[in-house]
DNA sequence: TCAGGTATTTTGTGATCACAAAATGACACG
DNA sequence: CGTGTCATTTTGTGATCACAAAATACCTGA
């Protein structure tokens, strides 16, 4: 069988992958892993369909692990299965982005709080570098690249709480908006983009509770409302 | 091929099943929900491994759509799989229940100040109904009904929101400390048990936010609360 | 030129098969 | 009687097949 090479499993491999790899789900593994960075640096548009059988051959592997990593996704709502059975990534609403916002809202800024007693300055020094490439990639106008590099920011700060709960409802999250915020990225482009970084990164260093619970907030609101109007404006047009 | 009966298969079948069960999907629909409800009224015990061809037998189906059941809710957090394959409840431990704890306490008030504005006095009719099976469940110490009347009692006022994000996020978390707190009630019994069900009822009659914010909270606080403590023990002597 | 209907292809679903790893059990040896 | 080893069984995984529904392409006729 010949094997296509694609953009999908040219994936960048995070830097701390501790999955060996080994023979036992390993085709499972990687097309998880293939769409799951696909849906978070929007290589995947909203609204269209995710063949089983395309994505198969795409990462030279049976229809059979596609399909479970497919189900997976879907339980995590970051695709959709609709009643004919096709799959495909979820379009955005007005009131699917409130309610993301708001659980980003509620739950982001608490894991952070958990996270800080474990951040060492050694981490906010590996946020700082992470946070220069991000405004490279502002500048440059590389939104796939931003978007990856802003993951790994939160979900470094997340991931150091090292919660077993909260952090997948908020990994679904981000699964649920990445998607959209690509197609708005490539709208409106990377310029006017801004964030909180910074402020988190001193709160780390500080190891300030309230400081950090501010920042994230802020992170947050800052990178969705602007998007908001902006998905406002594309509802009315389209 | 014999199909055998099995307590999975008489699962309770909740009241208002939009699915028209019609030929797609049909065999993964019914495990399911045969799984889930196992999982919410404590059917599957912690720590008990759940094989694929035994659960398929059970429900007279092939492993195929249990497959991809399980894989769903090990998605959720429902399942856990282990790094050799095996799926089974997850234990719990102090931590997660922390974490659960602090995530419902984010999530559910937020959701049923939400879903408020759309709870009718025909609602709270309905929830008292509801209310009082569950007062006769737990003088009976049945503790399996309790739990499905309790899930069925909070998600009556949850899904009147018509939430898409929150909602989802939510029935992870039950789904999660479900199985745990059966074994827990097993242990220490149903007599105890308090709720808030008849302030929350009230908050709703009278459109009190505030007041439904709190009934809420403090019934996951009365609810959970109780259980840590024997978690604890539980912990000690194991 | 365009609409309607049919035929072809594509797709998801469920079942079965082959295989390797793991768990389980039996059994011989000390 | 306990313990280590080996054979058997069970389990999950991935692939392939058969089938029905859906989507797409095609073509005919006005």
């Amino acid at each position: 069988m010949a094997v296509r090479r694609s953009a999908l499993q040219s994936g960048p491999s995070k830097g701390g992958d501790t999955a060996p790899t080994s023979t036992r789900g390993a085709a499972r593994e990687q097309v998880d892993r293939a769409v799951r960075s696909g849906l978070l640096t929007g290589r995947f548009i909203p609204g269209k369909a995710v063949t089983l059988r395309g994505l198969a051959a795409e990462l030279g592997v049976s229809p059979m692990p596609v399909r479970e990593v497919l189900q997976r996704l879907a339980a995590e709502n970051a695709l959709e299965v609709k009643p004919n059975g096709r799959v495909q990534v979820p379009d955005m609403t007005p009131a699917r982005y409130q309610e993301v916002l708001k659980a980003r809202l509620l739950l982001e800024p608490e894991l952070a709080t958990l996270a800080l007693p474990h951040l060492t300055s050694k981490d906010a020094k590996r946020l700082k570098a992470v946070d220069d490439d991000i405004d490279q990639c502002i500048l440059s106008g590389d939104a796939e690249s931003y978007m990856r590099l802003n993951h790994t920011f939160h979900f470094h700060i997340y991931r150091a709480s090292g919660s077993e709960v909260l952090l997948p409802l908020i990994d679904s999250l981000w699964l649920q908006f990445a998607p959209f915020m690509r197609t708005v990225y490539g709208r409106v482009g990377t310029v006017s983009l801004d964030d909180r970084h910074k402020e988190a990164i001193r709160a780390i260093e500080l190891q300030n509770e309230d400081a950090l619970r501010s920042a994230i907030a802020a992170d947050i609101n800052d990178g969705m409302g602007l998007l908001g109007k902006e998905l406002l404006a594309v509802q009315g047009k389209t």
